[in-house]
DNA sequence: CCCTGATTCGC
DNA sequence: GCGAATCAGG
């Protein structure tokens, strides 16, 4: 497989997305998540956040033996002939007042003791709610028991009915829930500043 | 042990 | 340019 324009384009628009290095891999096939990051990096768009030039953590350690310089220039200069066409981006976007935000709303606010971070009064980013709904539609829905270590333990529905169930999908490195739902659990207090203006 | 991204270096 | 091996870490 080679790096065709069409998929550095997904490339481009999953790591844009915040997909990891292995989704991208296996959205594409054919590559390992090395060769994704590899070309992530070739490509220069290895921060996400693209705070000032340092590549964070990774970058400021130096474990090298004989590593005198490491001169970084990614000066990109492509100039695209494409002006109109750019949101490439077909997801439902649910709006704040949509309709579909009923299912997240139960989500997360459920009923039991053994809630997780209620996002209490705050509102949570439409992004974040966005992403939550997707996530439930592949959800495992794991039942308490099935539980482990690396499945997500966002709660889903109300505790007291049958249409209850837990996210199950994959952990975040650490965290208790998935990524979506680490989304909407801890949310950056600067994120959740007014919205709409 | 699962996963994440970052870097190195032979190809 | 490419990506496996390796590193560093959650």
């Amino acid at each position: 497989m080679s790096w065709t324009d069409e998929r550095v384009e997904t490339l481009k628009r999953m790591w844009g997305e915040g997909q990891s290095a292995s989704q991208i891999a296996k959205e594409l096939g054919g590559v390992t998540r090395n060769a994704v990051i590899g070309k992530v990096h070739r490509l220069g768009l290895s921060n996400r956040a693209g705070s000032g030039g340092n590549a964070g953590k990774a970058a400021a350690k130096e474990k090298a033996p004989s590593k005198p310089a490491t001169p970084k220039a990614p000066p990109k200069a492509k100039t695209k002939a494409a002006p109109a066409s750019k949101p490439a981006k077909e997801e439902p976007e649910l709006d704040e007042n949509g309709i579909p935000i009923s299912a997240a709303r139960r989500a997360i606010i459920p009923a039991g003791q053994p809630l997780p971070p209620q996002p209490s009064a705050n509102e949570i980013s439409p992004e974040a709610l966005a992403k939550v709904n997707e996530v439930e539609k592949t959800a495992k829905k794991l039942s308490l028991m099935e539980l482990t270590e690396k499945t997500c333990k966002w709660p889903v529905g109300d505790p007291a009915t049958d249409d209850f169930w837990f996210c199950g999908l994959p952990v975040q490195a650490g965290k208790p829930y998935c990524e979506a739902h680490v989304g909407v659990a801890f949310q950056p207090m600067s994120a959740r500043r007014d919205r709409r203006r």
